[in-house]
Formats: C-alpha cells, sequence, structure tokens
RNA sequence: GUGGGCGUAGCUCAGUUGGUGGAGCACCAGGUUGUGGUCCUGGGGGUCGCGGGUUCAAGUCCCGUCGCUCACCCCA
C-alpha cells in the first residue's frame, strides 16, 4: 500500500461505524433525557486558548498549524476551552444554569496505547452557573444512567466521587505547606495503583512531618460511607473544612435521592491531575478487568476568568468513545451488527426484473431501505445476497405481480414466506406472516 | 522521551537442521434450472515490512531501518 492510515487514527469499515453510531446514540439519548442540550464549537481554535489554559508544555501534544496570515491554531484536543470560550461571550444573556452537553472529535499528537489514540470522540456533560452540589450530583447521575443504559448492573461499574476542596481544607487545617499541596495530590492520586507498603513509602518520600505524613496516610484509607464519617474529626474545628464536609455530605445524600447511590462511593484517593479542578471530582471505573477510569469529571472554579469571560463555576465530565468500546467489548455488551437494509427485492426470472426495480423504487419512496442484486442471477443465488446483506425481508417478484397484483414476502429470521399484494406490501413491508 | 512484544494472502495464522511459500475464513466464478444464513467444484490474489550482510542457496541466520502494538512518562 502506497498511503496509509495515520498513526493512532481508525478507518470505520461499516461495523465498525455502526459500533461508533450506536455509543454515541446512546451519549445523546442519555443526554437529552437528563436535560441537556447540544453545541458545538470549531474542530480548530486559536492556539493561545490551549496555551492560556494549560501552559506552553501543551503546545508539543497538539496538532497545530500556521495559517497564511501568521495566526497559530491547534485542533481540539478537549472541548472545555471552547466551552468556556462559548458560554463567556454570551455569559449575560443565557439563562442559568447551563445544561449543555457535546460530543465533538478531538485530535491529540501523543504516543496511542490502549483507550488513547490521536484521534476519538468525546462525550462532554457540563452544568455552569451553578455553584451548588447539585449540579455536580446531577452530572454524576448522568454518568451512572449512561452505564446503566447500556447494560451494565451497579456492580459492574463504581463512580468514586472525593472533594478537592474538602482536601485543600483538611491540608491547611494540618498545616501542610501551600506549595507542598500538588505534590500531595499526586501520591493521592496513585494511592489506588499502588499496594499500601509502596503508597507508605512514596509518602515518606514528601518528607513531611510526622503528624502530617501520618494524616496523609490515613486520607489514603478514607474510602466509602465510613470512610467520609471517619474525617469528621479531621475538620472539625475548622470553618472551611467543616463547610466543605457537609457539602460532600449532601452530595451523597443527594446521589441517595436519585437512586444513584448503589454505583457511587466515597474515596479520598480521588484527585485527578488537572490543576483546575477546585471543588468535587470523579472517576468511573469498571469492575471488571480494566481497572483503568473510563470516565471522569469534577468542578472547575475558575476556567472562565481564564478565557476572559465572567467568574462562573462550571461543573462536568467527560469519556472517550475509545475507553467505552474497550470496556463494553470486555463485557460483551456491544450489539452484533446489523446492516440498514430492510428490504431485498428479488426477481423469479430476468424477464421480471424491470418490475424488481419499480417496485424498489416504490419501497424506496416510502422510505423503506430497499436494494437488489446486480446480478441476474438463480433465486438461490439472490437469496444468498440478501442474507449476505442482513436485510430483514426479501420480495420474490414473478409474473404474478403484472397479472394479480401480488408477490412473495419471506421473513428471513424466521423463513416464513406468504404471498401479499402489493399495497399490502407498501402499507407495511414488516408485517408478521399471516398463518 | 524510555522500555518490551510483533511484522508471511483482505483477515487470523502455520512454515521443520537455511533447499523454488501454505491452511482456514473472506472475495470472485460456476454447479443443483423458484428458496438463504450450514453443500460441491474451480479461480484470483503475497518482490514473506524495507535495505544491507553471511551463504551455492535466506520467510528462516546477522546488522540496520520503518511500521504496528503494549507498558511507563504524561494525561487537557
Amino acid at each position: 500500500m502506497k498511503f496509509q492510515r495515520p498513526r493512532g487514527t481508525r478507518d470505520f469499515y461499516p461495523e465498525a461505524m455502526a459500533t461508533r453510531n450506536w455509543i454515541v446514540d446512546q451519549w445523546r439519548r442519555v443526554s437529552l433525557r437528563n436535560g441537556f442540550e447540544e453545541y458545538d464549537g470549531p474542530i480548530f481554535e486559536l492556539l493561545d486558548l490551549y496555551r492560556d489554559k494549560s501552559g506552553d508544555e501543551i503546545v508539543s501534544e497538539l496538532f497545530h498549524f500556521t495559517s497564511r496570515g501568521g495566526d497559530a491554531f491547534a485542533i481540539r484536543p478537549e472541548m472545555t476551552p471552547t466551552l468556556a470560550r462559548m458560554v463567556a461571550a454570551q455569559a449575560q444573556g443565557l439563562p442559568k444554569p447551563v445544561k449543555w452537553f457535546s460530543i465533538p472529535r478531538l485530535c491529540r499528537a501523543e504516543r496511542p496505547q490502549r483507550g488513547r489514540l490521536r484521534e476519538f470522540f468525546q462525550w462532554n456533560i457540563d452544568i455552569l452557573g451553578e455553584d451548588g452540589v447539585l449540579a455536580d450530583a446531577e452530572c454524576i447521575l448522568v454518568a451512572a444512567d449512561f452505564f446503566r443504559q447500556v447494560g451494565l448492573s451497579d456492580q459492574q461499574f463504581v463512580i468514586k466521587v472525593n472533594s478537592r476542596a474538602l482536601l485543600a481544607a483538611i491540608l491547611e487545617k494540618a498545616d501542610v505547606r501551600p506549595d507542598r499541596f500538588h505534590a500531595v495530590y499526586a501520591v493521592l492520586d496513585k494511592r489506588d495503583k499502588l499496594d499500601a507498603g509502596a503508597f507508605e513509602k512514596m509518602v515518606e518520600e514528601l518528607k513531611l512531618p510526622g503528624e502530617q505524613r501520618d494524616l496523609l496516610i490515613s486520607l489514603g484509607e478514607a474510602k466509602g460511607s465510613s470512610g467520609l464519617e471517619d474525617l469528621r474529626g479531621a475538620v472539625e474545628g475548622h470553618a472551611g473544612a467543616e463547610e466543605r464536609y457537609e457539602e460532600i455530605r449532601r452530595l451523597f445524600e443527594l446521589l441517595e435521592t436519585m437512586g444513584a447511590s448503589a454505583c457511587c462511593r466515597f474515596d479520598m484517593g480521588v484527585v485527578r491531575g488537572l490543576a483546575y479542578y477546585t471543588g468535587v471530582v470523579f472517576e468511573a471505573f469498571g469492575t471488571g478487568g480494566l481497572q483503568r477510569a473510563i470516565c471522569g469529571g469534577g468542578r472547575y472554579g475558575q476556567l472562565l476568568k481564564k478565557v476572559g469571560g465572567p467568574p462562573m463555576s462550571g461543573t462536568g465530565f467527560a469519556t472517550s468513545d475509545v475507553v467505552i468500546e474497550d470496556v463494553l467489548r470486555e463485557l460483551d455488551m456491544i450489539p452484533v451488527y446489523v446492516s440498514a437494509i430492510d428490504i431485498f427485492v428479488i426477481d423469479a426470472s430476468p424477464e421480471v426484473f424491470d418490475d424488481v426495480i419499480r417496485l424498489t423504487t416504490q419501497l424506496r419512496a416510502k422510505d423503506h431501505a430497499a436494494t437488489f442484486s446486480y446480478k441476474r442471477q438463480g433465486v438461490g443465488k439472490q437469496l444468498k445476497q440478501a442474507s449476505a446483506k442482513h436485510a430483514r425481508r426479501v420480495v420474490i417478484v414473478d409474473e404474478k405481480m403484472r397479472t394479480e397484483r401480488v408477490v412473495s414476502l419471506k421473513d428471513m429470521a424466521s423463513g416464513v414466506q406468504t404471498e401479499v399484494s402489493i399495497d399490502s406490501l407498501l402499507a407495511d413491508p414488516f408485517q408478521s406472516a399471516a398463518p
């Protein structure tokens, strides 16, 4: 082959395309029924939009180019900057809260590996203009709704929820130096990937004073409702920490009311690397073989200000089609491919082929996906083709179409075949076969 | 950026101590002269990723290179 596919991209042949469409359809369906509106933006943005948010080092991870006019652009690697830009531009006039979703195609110039390609589709759910945890709860609920929608039981996935604000307040109360927060976050975020010994070793390497070290190790243990309960002591007497604690307690109360508590769990080990998260953070995991996060998000407080907008806070999450397909395939939950052919029209003999074309055209006019064989062969061969195309129904046309206006209608799944009038066929090609 | 694994037909792969490259599936064409998804026969298709070396002889051994893949780093 002279040309091959660029690294980290995919060709969507019909079967793969059907899978992609199915995933996207589920995303859209769940978004809409939870009251979110769809938006989209340009596939490339000014490079500085990403540089301002994430710093210079981001540029090497972007596909970027310079226009003839000298402007530097980048193909979008994520949707949040575009969202922030769009909301900031209209912030005054938009009814709050803004509940929007998008399914953008994104590109990142990183080295591909399992679950991470250079081009992929991402589902973004965001709520802006509402500071309370109700918005966070609703985002988490949407994620849970999706996993349930595609057939996962509450035992097959878990959404781990934490509050960075609470964590920061606890660290502040314990007099951890603010410049050490980021290092502490990084260690805590690795907690679930390490055994207890390796975790403690990493904590030791931070060289924190004894009390702070013990606190950090106990934070790594804080999981589930009892883990949240255990933190009560760590927040008492500190107004900010108590307030944050009450927030996340209320969040879990809301999740309970929404019927999502069975798949949600408090976990201090979820911090997420993103510098811009300021409040609630969460990540979803499959409980089977794949231990990787399959979806993640949280509250971002200052993002709109970064793109020149008002100090409006937002909360949301994202997940990619690559990871979703991975985890659903592992659980054998991707629907089998069925082609879009409703009716395959066959001639009983070459003389009636013009009638086949005529009937096919009429079926198409009724908005049915209908087709026929290009080759004039026996009925058996044409049925074979219909079968290969996964046609649901086959219509066999013979001279009786002219003399009596009837044809044979065959249900390919059951094999049942009946004679029907052309009028009744056009009215309903999927009519159940008369006994 | 670092490290491991793998490159043979469209796909999945076999290929013996080096001796003129195969199978299954898929595709195409025929057969049963009005009934498929499970029949039979035949066919097309590969400079064995690419380049160099050793050898009378390389898919096989050696070196280089490119590509794919997995993990790490990173993760918006």
